[in-house]
DNA sequence: TGGGATTTGTTCGTATGTATT
DNA sequence: GAATACATACGAACAAATCCC
């Protein structure tokens, strides 16, 4: 979600182990389910990488997406609580603060306010699912997009979540899918291939105590 | 989907390596990956059992498997080739075939009828999260369903396919919510707790070579 | 093209935790 | 309630495949 590994990028094993504590055993169980999440590619013998989705790919994930989005909006609207409304409200406030700041804060906070959403539906399923190609999404765009630009996320952000108070399922609607369309229309210039990374270095803030 | 196996049963890692002729460490990945797609369930130190969803996660994922294939037939709608037309015929003929004989076959068959669908639609994302949802369904009707009668069904898989070779989405929309929504019906009344299993015996089928 | 260094695939042993008599 | 049997968690080690110079 920050970026801090770019699609391609390799994942050994013992490194990583190394860099959790762990054996090697458990960072390949974690390579697993990340793989099982398509963020990782796996393939026999050869050192797990980070996914790089194809551009067929890349299409497919954000359509579903917007799908899925689609039905969280028409789930939430006219029934938010005055809780789930001031949870949003500090969210979106929260991103106006970053918008700012370092990068990688607000991206992730971009992608967490629709996994918020999601959560909010009620549903494990829905939000499994949202929270899958929300992420895969956010390795897309550090493939396919330009350097991101939060500050009309944000507005958009605001405008649905009034969208969703008033009640105005279809005006959500179309609101939550020209915010996605917007956000995938990003994804059109060809970054250039991304710098070396030095994989000890770029996990050490994830590494737990 | 056979339901050879029943929400509860055990899966030991040792009987089930054995009886597939691996290790306990592959043994150990497929129930990982199982447990991933919410077919078994994972618990520290404890044995593996065949999930179990409560009332509540079943009627979770009925309702989300009703909203994805609503997408999958919008996709669908007046967009089948003759190619896939004859397949979908094809299966329904299959599944004539087979209402007469064993359910196990029958019920498999209802399954794949909708995975075929999804499948249409080029989008691996949406296909192998309708997968996903059609194998949990499966599992929770035999938890909470009585016993499958699947002659019904069959007329409307093929009223289905009829709506979407004449383009009519809207209607096609309507048949698929009514014909999941008759198929969720079925688990309203509670079997009783199943026979003890006999892993062993169950499985043998299902042994490569 | 060849060969050494890496890295993965797999098995097995031990420790630890759970169920059952 | 304690002891025994059983199952899982984890890591070490070895073989085979791959990578890279």
């Amino acid at each position: 979600m920050e970026r801090a590994l770019t699609p391609g990028d390799r994942l050994p094993e013992d490194a990583l182990g190394e860099r959790f504590n762990v054996s090697r055993t458990i960072a390949r169980q974690a390579l697993g389910q990340l793989a099982g999440e398509g963020l990782v590619e796996l393939r026999r013998n050869r050192i797990a990488v980070v996914a790089s989705p194809s551009w067929e790919e890349a299409r497919d994930t954000f359509d579903v997406r917007i799908s899925l989005e689609r039905i969280v909006v028409q789930r939430l609207a006219g029934r938010l609580s005055a809780e789930q409304q001031a949870t949003l409200e500090a969210h979106i406030a929260g991103e106006e603060r970053a918008s700012g700041g370092p990068e990688p804060a607000s991206i992730r906070l971009a992608t967490e306010f629709h996994l918020l959403l999601a959560e909010m539906t009620g549903s494990p399923v829905l939000r499994r699912y949202v929270a899958e190609l929300g992420y895969r999404c956010a390795l897309i765009l550090s493939l396919y997009s330009r350097p991101h630009s939060s500050d009309c996320a944000v507005s958009e952000h605001r405008e649905i979540v009034a969208a969703l108070v008033a009640g105005n399922a279809g005006h959500a609607v179309t609101l939550m899918d020209h915010h996605l369309d917007a956000v995938a229309e990003r994804a059109r210039i060809l970054t250039e291939p991304q710098r070396e990374h030095d994989l000890i270095r770029l996990l050490a803030p994830y590494v737990d105590g």
